[in-house]
DNA sequence: CTGAAAGCGCTTACAG
DNA sequence: CTGAAAGCGCTTACAG
C-alpha cells in the first residue's frame, strides 16, 4: 500500500501541513524536519502526484507529439526536447506513435487542456486550418514545429528547407550534373509539398530542365513506397542526379540503382534529406541535407519553457538554417577527417543544442 | 479559462452529480441528458485528468521505459507495446531517452508509484538485483522485458536469443563457414552478456574453434563503436563469417569490410541480430534474427492489462521464439518473391502482434 | 432519475 | 515555526 502524508504526519508527529513544507523544502525547526524525513523515508513515502498538481495546477509533464517515431528524425528531436525539458525539471510524454491518417489533430485535442500537461510540443505532418485553429485555443502553451500558414498566433519553429534543397542542387549542379531527379514524398504532408516546392524553385533559380518527367513522388515515408515511386522514375527518363525528400528515401534507391548496375555517384549522384543516422548505413554513405532535428527539437523546449514562464510573451518564431554534409554519394570518396563526422552517427555531431551558429531568429 | 463541471452543471442547471454521470454514460432522462451534452460542447468542456485520477485513483496511464530510443528494435516495441494499450483505453508514456549510465533504476523509482502511471512497462539495457528489488516493490503492476535472475517475482517477457544465435551459426555452417567472428555489444549490458554466451554455447555444440582472438565486443551498441571493435577483429585474424550482436554493429562491419576490398558474403558472411528496418538499408541487405521486438512489446502489454484486470493473478513469464531472416549478406542474393520480407522494413511484417506461432508460454 | 455531501491526497493562506 | 481548515475538480454511495 502507498503511503500518503498523513501516514508521515502520524508517525512523525506532526500535522500534514508541516510535512508538506519540508518535503518541498520550506523551512522549519530542524529537530522537526529531521523526524519528517525519517518518517518519510521509512515510509517510502512519495508524493501523489496527481493530488499535487489538482491543487497545484501543474502537472510537471509536456506532451510531445509526433506522427512517425520510426522516422530517425523524429528521434533525434524527441532527444532535443527531451534534454532541455529534462533540465528544467519537467517530464516528457511521448504520443502518438504511427503514422495513422490524422493522428495530430486527434492526439492534440486529447492531451491538450485534459490536464496531464503543462504544454504541449507538436511536429505534424499535416497541417491544416482546422488544426491551427484548436492549438490556438488550447488552454495550454503549445510550440508547433513546422511550417505554419502565414498569421497563426502560435510559437514556431521551423526549418528553411527550401534553402536545404537548393544547397543540394548547388552542390550537384557544382559537380557538373545536369538531370536532377526528385523523389519525393508524400505530396499530401507538409515537408512533402514543402521540398517538392523548394526543388523546382532551386532548379528553376540554376537553369535546369524543369521537366516533370523528372519528378516522382512516393504515397508513403518508407523504404517500400520509396521502391516504387523510384521506378517510375527508372522507367521513364534518364538523370545523372536523385536528390530524395529524405535519407530513407534517397536508400531505397541507391538500393535499386546499385541492383540496376547503375554506379553511385559515377553514374548517378545521390543525396537525402534529414541527415539522419542512417546516412551512415549505405554503400556509399548518403550526401544529405541536414535540417537540424535535435536542434529543432531543443529550440520547440526552449520556446515553450519561455512561454510557461511568461503567458504573455510576443509570439515568437526561430528558424534553423540547414547545412550540406557531404559524403561518397556524391563525390566518391569519404570526407577528409575533422571535416564532419564522415562515418559516425551524424545526431552526435550536434549533440548539443544549445551551442551552435545554425540557428537563425525571425520576426 | 478551462471550464469545469461546475460550469456546465450552472449551464445546464442540473448538479455535477448528473453532469457527471451523463458524460460518464450512466442513465439518464433523455431531456436532461441532452442539455447536458450540449451545454457541454457550448462550453468544450473536457475532464481535468487530474482530479479524475485522484479521485478514481487510476489514471489511465501506462508508463514505458526503456534506455536507448536510437535502437530501432525499441521504437518496435513501443509499437507494439502502443497498439494493445492504446485499444484498452489508455495513454503510453515514454520515459527514459538516452542511455544515460543508470537511468533504467533512477527512471524507474521516479514514475513507478507516483500517481502517474496504473502499470510500467520497462525494458532495461542493465539488470541487476537493485533494479529488481525497486521493481518487486512497486506499487503498481510492473511488467520487465528482458531476462531476470532466477526467482524474480516480476511478470516477464523473454527472448531466447540463445537459440536465435545457435540458428544464426547454424544457417553458416551450413554453408560451409567454420571460423566465425563475434562482434559483441557491451558486456555489461543485459542482451550483450547474453548474446556472447549464445556465441560461444552455438558454437562449441557446432564443432567451431573456441578462439577468444574471434571475439570482439564494443563499448556501446552504436555505429561507431563498431568500427573500432570491428578493426580489432581484423586485425588479428581471419576469418570467412562474421555474427554481430545487432544489426547496426553488422552494418558498420559490412562497411569496414567492403572498404577493405572483402567481399559480403563471399569473402565474409554477415549476419546480425533484431532484423530491424535498417537490415533493409545496407548493401548487400542484412541476414538477421528476429528477437520479435513489437512482438514482445504486445506481449508485454498484454501481461500488464491482465494483472491490472487481477493484481492477484499468478506470477507469468512469456517467452518469444527467434526466427532467422536470411538475405543477401549470407547467400548473396535475395530471397525468392514471397519468402518473408525480402527488402520492405522487416517490422511491418509482424505487423499484428496478436497473431503468429513465435510466441511461447513458459513456467 | 436526481441532488447534497463526502472525500480522493495534496498545498497554502491564515491564525496563533 | 506550526496546525486547522479550505479547496483544487472530480466521482459515487446515499437519500429522496
Amino acid at each position: 500500500m502507498r503511503s500518503t502524508l498523513a501516514d508521515v504526519a502520524r508517525e512523525a508527529g506532526v500535522s500534514v501541513a508541516s510535512v508538506s513544507r519540508v518535503l518541498n523544502g520550506h523551512p522549519a525547526r530542524p529537530g522537526t524536519a529531521d523526524r519528517i524525513r525519517k518518517a518519510a523515508a521509512e515510509l517510502g513515502y512519495l508524493p501523489d502526484l496527481a493530488a499535487r498538481s489538482l491543487k497545484m495546477r501543474r502537472t510537471e509533464q509536456v506532451s510531445l507529439v509526433v506522427d512517425d517515431l520510426g522516422n530517425p528524425a523524429y528521434i533525434d528531436m524527441m532527444r532535443g526536447v527531451e534534454r532541455v525539458l529534462r533540465d528544467a525539471g519537467y517530464r516528457l510524454q511521448i504520443s502518438a506513435i504511427g503514422s495513422d491518417a490524422d493522428l495530430g489533430t486527434s492526439t492534440a485535442l486529447h492531451t491538450v487542456s485534459r490536464g496531464y500537461a503543462d504544454g504541449l510540443i507538436i511536429c505534424p505532418l499535416r497541417i491544416n486550418a482546422e488544426l491551427v485553429q484548436v492549438l490556438e485555443a488550447s488552454p495550454i502553451p503549445v510550440v508547433v514545429i513546422g511550417t505554419l500558414p502565414r498569421g497563426a498566433r502560435l510559437d514556431n519553429v521551423t526549418v528553411d528547407s527550401s534553402s536545404g534543397v537548393r544547397l543540394a542542387l548547388e552542390h550537384l549542379h557544382g559537380l557538373g550534373r545536369r538531370r536532377v531527379a526528385f523523389l519525393g514524398g508524400p505530396v499530401d504532408t507538409n515537408p512533402g509539398t514543402r521540398r517538392l516546392a523548394g526543388f523546382r524553385t532551386a532548379a528553376r533559380a540554376l537553369g535546369l530542365p524543369g521537366d516533370p518527367e523528372l519528378e516522382s513522388v512516393t504515397d508513403a515515408w518508407t523504404y517500400e513506397a520509396a521502391l516504387t515511386a523510384f521506378d517510375r522514375l527508372l522507367g521513364r527518363t534518364d538523370f545523372d542526379a536523385l536528390l530524395a525528400a529524405n535519407d530513407v528515401l534517397a536508400i531505397a534507391a541507391m538500393h535499386t540503382l546499385h541492383r540496376r548496375g547503375r554506379r553511385v555517384p559515377q553514374d548517378v549522384a545521390v543525396v537525402g534529406v534529414d541527415d539522419s543516422e542512417v546516412t551512415a548505413f549505405s554503400t556509399p554513405t548518403l550526401t544529405s541535407v541536414a535540417l537540424g532535428a535535435q536542434r529543432r527539437g531543443a529550440m520547440a523546449a526552449r520556446l515553450l519553457l519561455r512561454r510557461l514562464a511568461d503567458p504573455e510573451a510576443p509570439l515568437r518564431r526561430l528558424r534553423e538554417v540547414p547545412r550540406l554534409q557531404v559524403r561518397e554519394s556524391t563525390t566518391g570518396s569519404a570526407e577528409p577527417v575533422g571535416a564532419g563526422h564522415p562515418t559516425a552517427q551524424p545526431s552526435t555531431a550536434a549533440a548539443d543544442p544549445h551551442a551552435g551558429p545554425a540557428e537563425q531568429e525571425h520576426r
